[in-house]
DNA sequence: GTGAAAGCGCTAACAT
DNA sequence: ATGTTAGCGCTTTCAC
């Protein structure tokens, strides 16, 4: 591998007036740039990065570690937005993945540390509460859909109310009034800021809550086809999911009975899974999480912060969850008019 | 930052004595050790990773290059395996996606190279022909999930063959006969393999080959939707699937008219998706996909060439795809028999 | 405008 | 068994 002091021997030059050009200086004459750019092409010359990182104290590069990258596709969109970010501020991405083991985390967080990482992102592959380390506290921290349990550290989340109020007002404007909810256990966020989205929504709307349509167990297939069936007898005329797992199931146990989405029963799901929403039958009208938009957030954030060093003003930023519009939603019982069958049968079957 | 000679002050010895200490130089005396251990601790100090870099050569960084990794949950299953396999190695991760674009794939290879990894990954989200760019050659290659079409290049598959093979076997050995295969377009290596297993099996049970049970079209649900349809009037027992979400389609289909698996027809998926295929109803028999140990055996690979430097000999390493037994497959209409209906009416139901 | 010298934090080679 | 010197490839400081 060719070094400065190669090209400045070919150039005729000192190394340091290669230093200059490479550094865009400007102070300096034409003609010598472009003896030295010419050497340097011909020795397809690369400037040592890490050499200059040694003087400069500056790495260029940031660490992102993750509790488990591999049982969720959500994990690569938060890296994917990451990693545009890190390209555009010139930074590359140190990857760790921690498997959840907390004495893993820390070695994982020193061995960053060590390779002089300019910062750390630190993401979850659920949204949740997490310890942070004392070990992190050395460098910049960004924590990307978790947030921190002990003391303030920034952190992007998603905002799942925004979400969840986002899903059940898509609807209630169309005119569903017994809106069921299938959430997940209440001691995740998302579970709780879904319901309470869902919750805020019914109220502007001037709908009741009624706790007899709320559902609360997993996130998965299973959970949802259980407590469909036990929807039933409820009666909703619609059904959002906490996830798009969830409504897979509630799909399957309102086939089962015979039911049409959304003629039967509108279904709102929540995550837009690539690899599902789009592909059920019908395709699913679900909310989307913006886990790219996170990841980049966070590395711009950390970006700033080697500029103007203020981690004073840590914060906890909450990105949009928008509605994706497929075809699992439509008005009450609509369907059965269009069909031409008699409303009040098919009222009949399905509340049966 | 505390650096080495910080600590031989504080311990009141030459810097060099600190870093024999930090290297397990065996030549040392106890004492010293221990003094210059203490001083360690009290400083805190942790070796400058670069620095020792510059002077010996090696970063101990790897570059895990992908063409894209947020629309597959494989991607995060190759890198996890690669990142375990590192960290037994003492190395890191530096990933990079190029979304496919090759002008950006250069410049990931060279912002690689800049900083002195010491070798490249590069993975592809499907199994498929890459060409190797001409900036590659100069350090360590593996190809994941892909093989080069220029030239030899070290590189690790999934055995697609012996994956279709397990497949259509499990279904063989319980009796089947007339067993669909729902394939991919066969510009896909994984199409073709799948497609061969396939026959082999059928081969080896002595079960003539019917290109009228063979289907040909894309990966997602809605083709397994549609070309499960078109399959019914062939009357197959069993449906081998070329991914789990092609199966997804087909359970959709067959659950539609009035079908049911296992009792009336067998699936069989490929892929074992975790988010998919455990929580079907019934669970999906499928083909798992060494990601995890194509990630691993990649950088494995990687660490060895940089102790014996033989990259001479190239290969393609084909890592096995085992079946992953669930609940989709049965002997051919047992179900019926055992439901207690007559097998003649079942068929005659199936065949109509 | 250009060059010479110093040094980032560390290890290798040679002293002692 | 420990210390001294040199230098990895680069940038910074300060002369000229």
């Amino acid at each position: 591998m060719p070094t400065l002091k190669d090209v400045a021997k070919l150039a005729g030059v000192s190394f340091k007036t290669v230093s200059r050009v490479i550094n865009r200086s400007p102070h300096l004459k034409d003609e010598m740039r472009q003896k030295v750019l010419r050497a340097i092409d011909a020795l397809e010359y690369r400037p040592h990065h890490n050499a200059r990182h040694l003087r400069t104290g500056r790495s260029n590069v940031l660490a992102f570690i993750n509790d488990d990258i591999a049982m969720t596709p959500f994990a690569g969109r938060i890296i994917q937005g990451a990693q545009e970010a890190s390209w555009r501020n010139g930074m590359l991405l140190l990857t760790l993945h921690t498997g959840g083991d907390r004495s893993f985390e820390r070695a994982a967080v020193h061995a960053a540390i060590d390779r002089q990482v300019e910062g750390i992102v630190f993401a979850t592959m659920y949204h949740r509460a997490v310890e942070v380390r004392e070990a992190a506290f050395e460098i910049p921290l960004v924590l990307v859909d978790c947030f921190a349990s002990n003391g303030p550290h920034t952190s992007v989340v998603p905002d799942e109310t925004g979400g969840g109020y986002a899903a059940t007002k898509c609807l209630l404007e169309r005119g569903h009034r017994r809106i069921a909810m299938i959430n997940a256990d209440l001691k995740y966020p998302a579970a709780v800021g879904r319901l309470n989205g869902y919750r805020e929504a019914l109220k502007d709307f001037g709908v009741e809550f009624d706790s007899r349509l709320i559902r609360t167990g997993g996130w998965w297939q299973e959970d949802g086809y259980e407590h469909a069936i036990s929807l039933l007898e409820v009666k909703p005329t619609a059904i959002f999911c906490v996830s798009d797992r969830v409504a897979m199931g509630v799909y399957d146990a309102l086939k089962e009975r015979g039911l049409r989405i959304p003629e039967d029963v509108s279904v709102v799901g929540f995550d837009d899974q690539e690899l599902i929403a789009p592909h059920l039958r019908p395709a699913l009208t679900t909310v989307r999480v913006p886990y790219f938009e996170m990841g980049s957030w966070a590395v711009e954030h950390l970006a700033e912060a080697g500029r103007a060093v203020d981690q004073s003003k840590r914060q906890i930023v909450r990105l949009d969850c928008l509605l994706v519009s497929r075809c699992s939603v439509s008005k009450p019982f609509q369907g059965f008019a269009m069909l031409g069958e008699p409303a009040r049968a098919s009222r009949k079957k399905h509340r049966a």
